[in-house]
DNA sequence: TCAACTTCAATCAAAATCAATCATAAATAA
DNA sequence: TTATTTATGATTGATTTTGATTGAAGTTGA
């Protein structure tokens, strides 16, 4: 059977039931036990799968990752919220970080401080900032045409010349124990990053996405404060605030007119 | 069996299966194991299908009809001219440094070749980019509001990283004496850049520059190739020919309709 | 903790597959 | 016709994949 062949077949398998044992798998293919761990090995290191003692297990990968197209249609009161409260936070003379994604762009039309300066690794920040005549700085890099975000060596190494007085970061999944997270692992990785070069940190997460586990954590719950709505989790928010030191900064104070 | 039959022997059963296993493709045409060997290097360098251990496997084709970006596109004739030549230069599987500006954006629709890797510092050459799926990087910097270029230590430093297999550069004038020029020095110094890191360079001019000098030059004539139109300076072109080494791409064979 | 057991990564030799080469046969040109 | 190019099949040695073996590392249960 042919190396693709069988990479499929572990994979099928692994969709059907979730974990899978290395005797199943050699069983199901037919190959030896060595052949089979090599297989997960290089599966592993594609981000198909997560070996396991004993076996492999799914990567719980969220579904999809919603398009850009899709999130584009318009912001949400939640987003707005969060970008005035999020905006707020900018004083005069500001280098800040604006990550990727339409959470984080919510905020910029609302950022009322004078010489800021911006930098981002976000296609959809840029248009924005550029609108408001910001002094804006943009990581360089490799473009992901699904989240249209700058990732890869050359966004890594401009972000790590950098030191921002502010980062604001968008988030797929918040998880009291898995802390934030992102479906993609290099995206994770630029978010880390600029969290760590970064003065404060913020993370900003509509409701949706209490309890949401994705693939890479890009930082602990106490890594960053967190920007968010009350909406109807509140309590998911109160254990988030007895969890960790996670500073929650709500927006319930907010008018959600603009 | 001819040559042509075999391949498409070969790709039928491909469909079918998705993988193929070269002892059953040497089954199913009578061929030997060399001749289905050379046939699956030919295939695979046309992008028909992809090569494994053991055998071939189906690629997923993605086509997408470059005619409706075409259509939406304002520029002149010229531009579009000097795109259609610029783009015909580009061969499959380049690495092409395009130059921020509207000449050199032209060209984007236009480029047929496969697995071509785009470096940019144009935010709109970003965009055009990704209408077409190429896989884009951009260099970072400070991004300039007039022109929407990145431009600055980012940039340049972000560039004398890469070599390309070609680069296309915008211009503001091209003078006989004084060369290439454009008018902000830090533009200039990506631009020239951007030549010195490329196999081979060309500069995208219409008629409208033909003879300006701006502040600052980026280059020697004869340091680029030169793609033109005729239109109403041929004069000057002439000029320019017995001048200097450049080597002048016109567009008049080219038709204008599309 | 210990010992019994399982799973693991590393290594090696055999098998399968590969690219490169060569000589022959067919097709094409002179 | 003869020369030249092209396609083919066989052969060779190199590379890749594979399965067995080994000792190390991890797991379990008392």
């Amino acid at each position: 059977m042919l190396t693709f062949e069988r990479h499929e077949k572990i994979l099928n398998l692994l969709e059907k039931q979730k974990v899978a044992k290395l005797a199943e798998l050699v069983e199901e293919t037919g190959a030896s036990e060595s052949t089979i761990r090599r297989d997960l090995t290089l599966l592993e290191n594609d981000q198909k799968l997560k070996r396991i003692h004993g076996g492999a297990s799914l990567l719980k990968r969220k579904v999809e990752e919603p398009s850009m197209a899709e999130k584009q249609t318009q912001f949400t009161n939640e987003k707005k919220q969060m970008g005035k409260r999020a905006a707020g936070l900018i004083q005069d003379g500001d280098c800040v970080y604006i990550d990727a994604g339409t959470s984080t762009q919510a905020m910029i039309p609302y950022i009322g401080a004078k010489d800021v300066v911006i930098v981002t690794n976000g296609l959809n920040i840029i248009e924005e900032s550029l609108k408001q005549n910001f002094r804006t700085y943009v990581v360089g890099g490799y473009i992901k045409s699904g989240t249209r975000a700058f990732i890869g060596k050359g966004a890594v190494q401009a972000i790590s010349e950098y030191r921002f007085d502010k980062a604001f970061i968008g988030t797929n999944g918040i998880d009291l124990d898995f802390g934030y997270s992102t479906p993609d692992p290099e995206e994770a990785q630029i978010k880390n990053l600029a969290i760590k070069q970064s003065n404060l940190a913020y993370v900003l997460a509509d409701s949706s996405k209490f309890g949401d586990v994705t693939f890479a954590k890009f930082a602990e719950l106490e890594e960053a404060g967190l920007i968010t709505t009350e909406g109807d989790d509140d309590d998911f928010v109160k254990k988030l605030k007895q969890a960790a030191k996670v500073e929650v900064v709500k927006t319930h104070d907010l008018h959600s007119d603009n």
